[in-house]
DNA sequence: CCCCCGGTCGAACGTTCGTTAGGCTGCGAT
DNA sequence: ATCGCAGCCTAACGAACGTTCGACCGGGGG
């Protein structure tokens, strides 16, 4: 599954063959129809175990911060960290949704209900902590969909031998979504 | 051209094939090759047309707005207006670049010319903003990076009946990279 | 009037697609 | 020892893929 994720991510679902990702693994491609039912549910697979696993860590573990800014800042940091480890699987899980939209609609749903968690947790936070004054912030719901499509993007640009090391990039768009978007006092 | 490039939008490059194309203009596939001599070529001139007309009509006019801050905004709030008219265009340009890089290189690195071009030339701007004390920003190079990604986020979320029209957004984020995220004065 | 030629067509090329069917092998449980 | 079954294989299916070829059709210029 790890080697279909990264013929994914490089030439894209439509042009990569089930015979291209059986042979990545040494096998044939008639073999892969004992591991999966179909192709499309191969990519669901991968779409849905990436999703959930970074959903649910994100969500896991934010009431040690005490304050909503803290929470925040952690929320940002470990985002960008994490899709930077796992480029190759966000990389597919964004861009292929779309395949799954039309081929596979209930699967389609099923995920976006995922992301969906992840941005109403997330514009949560930030009401909170703007009726407590932590935040100085017109619009929530768009500051959200602003700093998501700011640390999605990263992956598009990126690059390990660049001139800031990934925890930098983390650490300096955790700054801006904090210091600046979220207007943190 | 117009066909080819809704049904790239809508399905992907590799999904869709030359007598789908050729359905939709009503004639047959082969006839398709009088016009563009392979489908790459094709995929080719949607995305070069595109990034050519949208970035020389961005950089055309930005010398009568007075000070930098009115002249970023104003790039902000053209670029998703531009990118919402023509969300079509863009999501193949976008998405589908990776298919020239491996099937026409030399394509490639042309259209990743424009776009470098128009990034560039944004942070010039807010370079110089700085300089001249309009702009307070840590790394004018991150700011250009956030704030792209930001901008053409919105087409993956926005849509016509929604809570805000395109216009408010684009007023929004105009407002948010210059007053938030280049903290101008 | 005829000729040229841009545009379209049907047919076919060889290849690859996703998927299915049936058979072989080797291991763990009974 | 025997059974079941997971896992892999070869072979093949019909369909679609990008592309090429040669022919035909119609209209504008000589």
């Amino acid at each position: 599954m790890i080697a279909a994720t990264e013929l994914f991510a490089q030439h894209g679902y439509h042009a990569v063959g089930m015979r291209a990702i059986a042979d990545a693994v040494g096998i044939r491609g008639s073999s892969l129809y004992h591991h999966f039912p179909s192709k499309t549910e191969l990519l669901y697979a991968i779409a849905h175990d990436y999703n959930r696993a970074f959903i649910e860590g994100q969500l896991a573990d934010l009431s040690p911060n005490p304050t909503h800014a803290a929470r925040v800042r952690k929320l940002v940091y470990d985002h960008i960290i994490y899709f930077h480890e796992h480029r190759l699987e966000e990389a597919v899980g964004l861009r292929e949704l779309q395949e799954l939209r039309t081929n596979a609609p209930e699967h389609y749903t099923d995920i976006q209900t995922y992301r969906r968690s992840y941005q109403d947790a997330f514009e949560r936070l930030i009401v909170e902590g703007r009726a407590n004054g932590e935040f100085e912030c017109d619009d929530p719901h768009l500051a959200v969909l602003a700093v998501l499509g700011m640390v999605n993007s990263v992956n598009d640009w990126y690059r390990d031998r660049g001139r800031m090391s990934i925890v930098e990039v983390a650490d300096a768009y955790a700054d801006i979504t904090v210091n600046r978007i979220l207007g943190a006092r």
